[in-house]
Order: structure tokens, then C-alpha cells, then sequence
DNA sequence: TGAATTCATTTAACATGATAAGTATTATAG
DNA sequence: CTATAATACTTATCATGTTAAATGAATTCA
């Protein structure tokens, strides 16, 4: 049997994990965790979305985003506006507030990850990139 | 700013659940989660490890371990013996319970497995599988 | 040797992951 | 139209992720 270490799933979380212990001191100390933040940012980029493609977008399941948007909701960070074309589908966006706090946040975030690409090498970081993708894309493509 | 989808963390997490997606099937028609199917593994690969050990190689925080290792002899699919060397770690191994599981459900995973090489191309798997243990290395060495 | 420290593990608390089931709304077939 | 099915989301449940604090055993050092 192929030896244990040699997993594809443990190497991509050990990588994850390399990385994500760089950030979430930084996001804690603002009193949030890494999923709140991908919705956040999910938002800026999308300037406002269902939940359907929030979910998407931020990679999370829908039952974990509900949850995270009660949360943020009740943190005034985000707000719902409700669609008349659908009433299932609210439009959820960032209030004042959430907009401030991305503001703050993200720049200090990039530079973390700034250190990254030069530790690695920003070349280095593009091949890993372009490799994960074409794999994302291949295991999905074939399924 | 970096584009939103252009973010190592998710790609790594995409990546990996189009991985597990194909896995976790099977896992779970057997009982099991990834993580508890982690720990099978690594007490196989070991012979038997103390809670230390067994956090590392199967990658999980010390309180998920704990819980995991609950559920699991509450299963009889792993035994404790007390170390008397040093009565604070005790020594897990594997039930022949837990082997026989192992051995059942072993042989399909690996089958999963090598499906996904041949889609993929084992040299970029390969390639994929190095750029990530360099990119650990190089982000544990630097912190 | 015994108090202080360190170490290994567990508990606690809150948040998310994963699956199944429920609810309300919209679309569709007859 | 209207009963039915599909959609979008939410709840519910159990398991794990993450951090901090607690417990108990081994080590250190005055």
C-alpha cells in the first residue's frame, strides 16, 4: 500500500494549514474567523449576492453560511435586502460597517501574504496555483 | 487588490474537496468520517502511538484526537495500554476489529485513488505532491 | 525532597463541516 | 387554474476545528 504520508488530501491541508495559521491571528484579533472572513471578501468581489452564490463563491455549505450570516448579520456587518423578483432569494450585502472592517483588514492580510510569495517565490506560487486548479478542474470535469 | 478566486487557501481547499468528494462515500457507507479513517490509517502505518504521535501523523488537533479516539473505542475499533514508563501517554493501537475494517475498506480507497492518478497524470500528481511538501517546508522553516 | 515548572492530555465553549429533513416560494404539467 | 415538482434556503443533528483553561503526571531545581 502506498505509504500513509503520501496522501493528496493530507499534503493540501497540511499546505492550508501552513498558510491559514498566518492569517487567522490577525483575523481573531478582529474577532473573526477565517469562513467570516471569506464571506466578507466574497462580498466586496461580488458587491452583493444570494446566498446561492455566495455559497459558491466563499466555499462554504449552505447550512454553514446560514449560519455565518446570522452572525454577521447580528454584528451589523452584513444586511438583506429583499428580492421582488424571488422572495426566497435575498440579496446580502456589506453594511457601512462590514465595508470599514474589510478596509482595515485586507491590507494587512495581503501583506501577510506578500511574505509568502517572496519566502516561496511568487513563480513557484503560480506553478502550485495553476497545478491546483487544472486538478480542481479535471476531478470535477470527470465526475 | 489580488483577485478574490486568485486565493492559495481556497484553491488548496477546492482542490481537496474535489478529492474527498470521490472518498467520503465510501467512509461513510462504512461508519466513518475522514478524520476517524485518518487515525485508522496512522495507527496501521504505526503499530501503536501514544496521543502526540497519533496527533501529528493523522494531522488533527490534540481535542479533535481526543474525541475521534472516544468514538472510535466506544466502536472497539481501537484499545488503550497503559504506558508505564510514563502513565500520562497511553499507548493506542488498533483492534483486530480495526484492522479488519481497515483491511476492507483499505483496498477501495486505494482503488479511488488510482482512479483520480489516471485522470490527473501520475507525473503532475507528482509534481502537485512535491510543490506542496516545499511549500510546507518553506512556511513551517520561515515561522 | 518538595515546590514550581513543564508536559501530555482532556474539557469546555463556540464556530463550522456534513448529511438529512423541513419550509416557503416559484415553476410546470395537466 | 391547480396539484405537483423543483428551487432556495433554513433547521436539526452529530462530528470536527479552534482556542483557552483545567487536570494529572513527570521533571527540575533550590
Amino acid at each position: 500500500m502506498r505509504d500513509f504520508k503520501h496522501s493528496l488530501p493530507m499534503e493540501l491541508m497540511r499546505a492550508r494549514e501552513a498558510a491559514m495559521s498566518r492569517f487567522r491571528p490577525l483575523l481573531r484579533d478582529h474577532g473573526l474567523t477565517e469562513q467570516q472572513w471569506r464571506v466578507i471578501r466574497a462580498l466586496v468581489d461580488a458587491g452583493g449576492a444570494d446566498v446561492g452564490e455566495l455559497a459558491t463563491k466563499s466555499c462554504l455549505l449552505a447550512p454553514s453560511l446560514t449560519r455565518i450570516l446570522q452572525h454577521l448579520e447580528s454584528k451589523s456587518l452584513i444586511q438583506r435586502t429583499q428580492n421582488s423578483a424571488d422572495n426566497r432569494r435575498a440579496i446580502i450585502s456589506l453594511t457601512a460597517r462590514g465595508r470599514r472592517l474589510f478596509n482595515k483588514i485586507g491590507p494587512r492580510l495581503e501583506a501577510l501574504y506578500s511574505v509568502i510569495e517572496d519566502e516561496f517565490g511568487i513563480e513557484r506560487l503560480e506553478a502550485l496555483y495553476t497545478l491546483l486548479a487544472e486538478f480542481y478542474e479535471t476531478l470535477e470535469a470527470n465526475w
